[in-house]
DNA sequence: CTACTTGCAAAATATTTGCGTTATT
DNA sequence: AATAACGCAAATATTTTGCAAGTAG
């Protein structure tokens, strides 16, 4: 029985090299709490390294997702974004103006359900996003 | 002071129309627990409606989504998805086949944070996806 | 009739990839 | 030296949009 992804990850893994580049556009995602896009990414970076590509860009982003330094948020939208912050905490997102808020990671203690126990899904990890409304939205919707 | 989104949903909204294209992509979407993409949904109609375009899929996927009639999932990816059942349901994503399961619906009695009290976000919604193994991608692992 | 919707094709976005070169180990 | 990573540009998706024609209300 074949099980391709697998194997891959065992056979000869890669030597992963130490690039300015990848240094760079990880330094960025973990100086902001913006949850930029990899074009926002490049822009950034670019103030640094005016010759980035964004190939480069999208390549190290999946290299450091892979590698677990960085996650990418399950947003629905244009393109895809991403988080330096990968600890266990969850996104609200704006339905006024799209932002995307951090919520307190003191509301993850709560989140013990047992669920591996009762259905046939093991789980290891899991993504809580809420839609509502922003303070600063929120004043504008009570004033109208 | 101007709120733009919310005066174009107060002053004069559009008078729908039922084609039997949305008909069509509603049937398809509600017929399935598959969770499927665009481009999916479009090969599905096209066996009964064979000219129609993917523009037309895309513009009544998003009327339907404004609508409420369907929701759109939050899932990492190539592309979107959507889903016929918007009633409030979790998904599980098995990390090694990518198959979106639904998470039995049992589970959302236990939602019951009251967060919109301790935070200065104000929830409308919210979406819950768990990662891990499904049943069969389980057996797999374990016997490797 | 009016104006929403369609099909088609072109455009706009977002992301990946081939390739010859550069840099890290 | 070997090979991972780069920059660039071209190739792939994926999704949106302009427009003339069709159709529901």
């Amino acid at each position: 029985m074949k099980t391709l992804t697998a194997d891959a990850n065992k056979t000869h893994r890669k030597i992963l090299k130490k690039t300015k580049q990848k240094e760079a556009i990880l330094r960025v995602l973990k100086n902001t709490m913006s949850h930029p896009t990899a074009a926002w990414i490049y822009d950034e970076v670019r103030k640094e390294l005016p010759h980035i590509s964004l190939g480069t860009v999208y390549r190290n982003l999946r290299l450091l997702r892979a590698q677990g330094e960085i996650s990418e948020l399950e947003i629905i939208g244009d393109c895809r974004r991403f988080d330096g912050d990968t600890s266990n905490h969850y996104h609200g997102r704006c339905d006024r103006c799209g932002q995307v808020v951090n919520i307190d990671e003191s509301m993850s203690k709560r989140l013990d359900w047992g669920i591996s126990r009762e259905t046939d899904f093991t789980i290891s990890e899991y993504r809580l996003e809420f839609h509502g409304l922003c303070r600063d939205c929120r004043k504008l919707e009570t004033k109208e």
